[in-house]
DNA sequence: TCGGTTACGTAC
DNA sequence: GACGTACGTAACCGAG
């Protein structure tokens, strides 16, 4: 049986690190705890998910160091510890002291040097070490018996890891990081070393004594010189990163024995800290049990595995793939449960490292024999977490989920859709107190690296079933709430439906041309480098137009135009700051027109480009359902739902999204979804009237605020009216209004007193909400979706007024969600009925797009719209316009 | 080098 | 401080 290994904590490491990566917090008294915040975690980490039986803590100590006396210079850089991190300290000494943990600390060495030194002497009696650390310079240690585990980003190295990382292995790093330097830690290095020159040499030469001793082979050239020239100061650098592994440490393993820790010390430090979430877990979250996991390989398995099934109610499924992209993964094996004692695994595609298969695993079409009748049975919930994931590979392997579908992502994403993260573990620690085995823990490296089948069927067992056992505790916690909560219906009736269907339109995806889109990528180039002579020339020396820093530079120190606002790096130069410079001057104008051509370029046209799948030509992009706070989908890789429209050379992009030969895009887009929403939640007399009678809202409003017959409305007045309108739905100040329309804040105040004049339900319905989000802590959409908000107590004024606007727009973007969800689901069940043909492309938040076969667009039309103003019943009525065309500029 | 943050800009 | 919801890019930064 291999040993326990003993974890090294890098100590003040994680201290800084945590001091900066965290926002600031303080309990009650004032007093900063996010360094001990972040320190702690870690430190529960290692205890909790590595289950570490020894360990200790490193520290630095205040004072100098023996590098000091190598070079004064040495970490000269570094400002003095901040006072509101120093006061952290002692707290933290006090939360090791209460873990019982052996703390490492010496006068005039750093915790790097106590690590070194114990586990080097850990190392000769044959006891495994992980060094907990992010810092490379540790990275020298490892060892066949020492690896260094970095919890931020989970990554595990090994001798291996680090020899692939750096082409060199781990007892040359000190060389190597001696030639190329630590600005960090001002370690000087040689000049114009860095990572691949310092490694050429390095492996080249052997070692940094031995490249000095044959500098000669070298020949004539700048490196040569600066060697010459920096030799001391290279051997410098070297003494600096050595570590001293010399140090009095207790050498056994017993004395890193990790104790029960003092729970009631624990607790009562983090009430003082006020740390509510380590106060209620102490000591809770536990690996969860591997007991009833069963890897399916024989006849006997599969008919234990069909026994199982036979008598379920609820049937979970995950797919275990080679890569993270649905469209395009192998399937390596999936695991199964009907109830949290058992689960099993049956491996399919594992192979060696060099691709070939393992023997002993089943047949995918045996695996489909027996999974096909209980897939398909309609009575038989089927369970995954992020179950469009798996239905999409499970599909292309011919193996369909039919039948009702449940989701633990959606439903947990229903509960609280503002949270960050719907990931399987970290659901699992939070809810099920459980620590769930990571991706990296399995295959040692990172998700990208290594494909799932290079795991043994045995490891991937354990791994695969402690998913689909998390996900039905989960939903065993989350379905009754949901019902609790009023969001059954929703979640049913609408998130689980629409589920299979975004499936269906990523995998449609979408044609683009790509000669369309080369020819723009090109043309753009010619302007955008054209442009960029012009501005260089203007602004009189080169400079980075990308870099706003730059431009700010040029425009307000050498060119002297007056600034606007300030960011937090210096002076905005934003598109209103350009706009207002123009008045000055030539530069600024070209900068408008250069940012617009570059960002279309980066941002779309090579984006698209290099998004085309080169299976289907087509782009299919992801729908992801459980990002937003409001409800609306999102769209990533790419971003289909802010493809420009508004200028020329976006419509241009637009023109290169085409339909098949013979197929035409039909565009379905609701009219004013958002103001009839507030109309109907206002009741606004005004607004349920300008509805009720069709006429345009935009025009109405402008005759109102400019107090003018609406037969007078000029276009540039209905522009300022539509802005309110939409600045109205979001929560828009005075200040926010006269900032976008160039107005000045009292001319912006009168309109918005004006607005409300009018349309005097809307006040009331706003502040409705707002009173009705401080009662409950939440706000609902029409079908009850919720969205928590703690901050509308808030006593930073800022961010209670964010959460009073939210508590505005959220109903009215929610429902609007809502409705374009209702009325996906129900022009694909048409569709599918009488029109399998026609496609549904895209989602744009109040728009359906179809490619449909040309002789088919007068039938469907008609169905389509009759489906969209009819998905949910409102006081006013929806209204859908449609549009054809053979690109998506013309639909 | 790489990942996180900032500034900016596109959509609805 | 000031307009809600997203996503993507380039620059910039670094106790890596």
């Amino acid at each position: 049986m291999k040993k326990n290994p003993v974890y090294l904590i890098d100590g003040s490491a994680y201290i800084y690190r945590a001091y900066h990566a965290i926002s600031p917090l303080t309990n009650k008294d004032g007093l900063p705890t996010h360094a001990i915040y972040g320190f702690t975690n870690i430190l529960l980490r290692v205890l909790r998910e590595k289950e570490a039986k020894y360990a200790a803590v490193a520290f630095d100590v205040k004072g100098p160091v023996f590098r000091h006396d190598i070079s004064p210079d040495y970490k000269a850089n570094r400002p003095p510890m901040p006072e509101d991190l120093a006061c952290q300290i002692p707290w933290i000494k006090k939360i090791v002291a209460a873990h019982n943990i052996l703390c490492l600390e010496k006068q005039g060495v750093e915790a790097d040097d106590l690590i070194a030194s114990a586990a080097r002497v850990l190392e000769r009696q044959d006891v495994p070490v992980v060094i907990v650390s992010g810092d490379k310079d540790l990275l020298q240690l490892v060892s066949p018996l020492i690896s260094l585990w970095e919890p931020m980003n989970n990554k595990i190295m090994t001798e291996a890891e680090v020899l692939k990382k750096y082409n060199v292995n781990p007892e040359k790093l000190n060389d190597l990081f001696a030639l190329m330097g630590d600005k960090a830690d001002n370690v000087p290095g040689v000049p114009g070393v860095g990572p691949k020159t310092a490694e050429k040499l390095i492996n080249e030469y052997g070692s940094l004594p031995e490249l000095f001793i044959n500098l000669d082979r070298l020949k004539k050239s700048k490196l040569k010189e600066n060697l010459v020239t920096f030799k001391n100061q290279a051997f410098l650098s070297r003494q600096l990163i050595r570590l001293k592994d010399d140090l009095e440490i207790p050498g056994s393993a017993d004395a890193y024995i990790l104790p029960e820790p003092d729970q009631e010390k624990l607790q009562e430090i983090y009430a003082e800290l006020e740390f509510s979430r380590l106060l209620k877990s102490t000591g809770q979250t536990e690996k969860m049990s591997h007991d009833g996991f069963l890897l399916v390989t024989d006849d006997n398995d599969f008919s234990r595995l069909q026994e199982e099934l036979e008598k379920a109610e609820i049937l979970v499924v995950d797919t275990e793939t080679t890569s993270v992209n649905a469209l395009r993964c192998g399937l390596v094996g999936i695991s199964l449960c009907t109830n949290t004692d058992t689960a099993f695994y049956i491996p399919l595609a594992h192979c060696r490292e060099d691709n070939t298969p393992l023997s002993g695993q089943p047949d995918l079409e045996k695996a489909r024999q027996v999974l096909r009748p209980f897939f398909s049975r309609p009575d038989l919930a089927k369970l995954a977490h992020n179950i469009k994931f798996d239905y999409q590979v499970l599909k292309r392997h011919d193996l369909l989920l039919a039948g009702k579908l449940l989701d633990s992502m959606i439903a947990s994403y229903l509960l609280d859709p503002s949270r960050r993260s719907h990931k399987l573990d970290d659901l699992s620690r939070e809810y099920l107190k459980l620590a769930m085995t990571s991706f990296a823990e399995v295959t040692g490296r990172d998700k990208r690296q290594a494909p799932f089948s290079f795991v043994s069927p045995e490891d991937a067992k354990d791994y695969s079933c402690e998913d689909v056992r998390a996900a039905l505790l989960l939903w065993q916690q989350f379905q009754p709430r949901l019902k609790e909560f009023d969001l059954w219906n929703l979640f049913v009736g609408v998130e689980m439906k629409i589920a299979p269907l975004l499936a269906k339109m990523e995998e449609n995806g979408i044609k683009v041309d790509p000669l369309a889109l080369k020819r723009l990528s090109a043309e753009f180039a010619g302007q955008i480098k054209t442009l960029e002579e012009k501005i260089i020339s203007l602004a009189g020396e080169p400079f980075n137009v990308n870099s706003p820093r730059q431009l700010g530079v040029i425009l307000f120190d050498r060119l002297g135009l007056p600034h606007g606002r300030k960011t937090k790096t210096g002076y905005s130069t934003n598109i209103k700051v350009l706009e207002k410079l123009s008045a000055y001057h030539e530069l600024p104008g070209l900068v408008i027109t250069y940012r617009n051509l570059a960002k279309l370029k980066s941002s779309f046209v090579d984006n698209l480009t290099a998004l085309i799948n080169p299976e289907t030509g087509r782009i299919h992009s992801s729908f992801n359902q459980t990002v937003t706070a409001t409800g609306r989908l999102s769209s990533s890789n790419p971003n289909l739902q802010n493809i420009p429209v508004r200028s020329k050379e976006g419509q241009r992009i637009r023109e290169a999204f085409i339909p098949e030969t013979g197929f035409l895009f039909l565009a379905a887009d609701y009219s004013q979804i958002d103001l009839r929403v507030l109309a109907h939640y206002s009741q606004d007399e005004a607004l349920l009237e300008a509805f009720h009678e069709n006429r345009d809202v935009h025009t109405l409003t402008a005759a109102e605020i400019f107090r003018v017959n609406p037969g007078f409305i000029t276009s540039d007045m209905r522009r300022v009216a539509k802005t309110i309108n939409f600045g109205i739905v979001y929560g828009m100040s005075a200040f926010g209004l006269a900032g976008q329309l160039n107005i000045s804040r009292k001319e912006a105040q009168t309109f918005i007193n004006r607005y409300f004049a009018h349309y005097n339900g809307v006040k009331k319905f706003m502040n409705d909400m707002i009173k009705q989000a401080g009662e409950d802590g939440y706000v609902t959409t029409l079908l009850k979706r919720r969205r928590l908000l703690p901050e509308i107590k808030s006593s930073n004024r800022t961010r209670r007024e964010f959460a009073e606007r939210t508590a505005v727009n959220t109903p009215i973007q929610g429902t609007a969600a809502d409705i374009i969800k209702l009325a996906t689901i129900k022009v694909d069940e048409l569709l599918t009925k009488d029109f399998p043909e026609v496609k549904i492309i895209l989602q744009i938040h109040d728009e359906l797009i179809f490619e449909a076969p040309e002789e088919m667009l007068d039938v469907i039309s008609e169905p389509i719209r009759e489906a969209m103003e009819s998905a949910l019943e409102l006081d006013v009525p929806l209204v859908v316009n449609l549009a054809k065309g053979g690109n998506l500029a013309k639909a």
